[in-house]
DNA sequence: GCCGGTCAATACACATGTGTATGGTGCGAC
DNA sequence: GTCGCACCATACACATGTGTATTGACCGGC
């Protein structure tokens, strides 16, 4: 075998990069240094940053709609909510935020990030009204509680980024009554 | 007078800029151009581009803090909570999205951006505390409802940016118990 | 009236990033 | 073995952005 890169090598290097260093950091030059090799490689599999951004999205977009499905079928339904939001409240932070700020900077980006958005608010919302909420008020509050999902990833502040998990079980109490 | 420029003239376009078209658009260039003045007047007013994001943040900093206060003062104690979240969640995004989106590529913005988050948190937790929750747990639900808070100013889904009026009141009902 | 300080235009040197063209290397098929 | 293709290096042209140095216009104080 060889110390080639394949197009997907690219992709993952650029994730990381991504969550690094944002989206600024996203250049030809850098990147090649980082995997050792020349902007030659790159301009070989891809055909300019605009491919390259294109594909790096997509690739983000398909890899968070399946962990919304692993999520999804991983417990049992009376505890879906709750665990779900443990999981998203507690755990690291993800790409959520360079992909954020990427949005803010891109509209095609920001179509996206868009629809991810719409998805998983659809998706607490269903916990919510598997939980026992009128379906209106579920909306209402899944919007409200991906809100806050979203601030937590984006907190600057460390020693506010996360919460107990006594803490999750009051406020999802308080979200399913 | 004259239709020179003062160093606060820049400093406007600056936040304007920076809301408009993200951090990365805080090019010396761009900017004099839409000014319509060279390129000698911002060097004029300011050392270097370091020199000119730093009062810049320095100046939304002050800002938005002047702001909190302003919004402490405004309302009677029982309704602040209230008033508080409606204000937050109804109105407009500012400058936070853009801010953040800068935060995340620059540590020294994230120093002063995790400063603000957390003067915003221990504010909210006062009001919480007025409105009869225990003092461990308010600051928990605090921090709580600036995730949504922020959550909410980054969400990229217009139909899911803002709140009615009524919702506002389910939700801080739920909080305030 | 002229003079000094304030503000700005211009021209330059330099750095970084993109994209192209062309040539080079290694490996598998045959 | 050599041929072709996949992959990469190198060199170039170009665009954009930064920062400096020099010069110039304007306005108030004296």
């Amino acid at each position: 075998m060889s110390d080639r890169l394949t197009k997907s090598d690219w992709i993952k290097h650029g994730m990381l990069t991504l969550a690094k260093d944002g989206p600024n950091a996203l250049k030809v030059g850098p990147m090649a240094v980082a995997l050792k090799v020349s902007r030659g490689s790159f301009y070989w599999h891809f055909a300019d940053i605009a491919d390259f951004r294109a594909q790096l999205l997509q690739s983000w977009q398909e890899r968070t709609t399946d962990q919304v499905i692993e999520d999804l079928d991983d417990h049992a339904a009376p505890d879906r909510l709750k665990q779900l939001l443990k999981r998203a409240f507690i755990g690291k932070r993800g790409l959520d935020p360079a992909i954020r700020a990427w949005a803010s900077e891109d509209a095609d980006v920001a179509k996206v990030v868009a629809g991810v958005d719409s998805k998983r608010i659809a998706h607490i919302a269903k916990l919510l009204v598997a939980a026992g909420v009128e379906k209106p008020r579920a909306q209402q509050r899944a919007t409200f509680l991906y809100w806050a999902y979203l601030g937590q990833a984006l907190v600057m502040d460390p020693r506010h980024a996360s919460l107990t998990s006594s803490v999750m079980d009051d406020i999802s109490g308080l979200f399913e009554a």
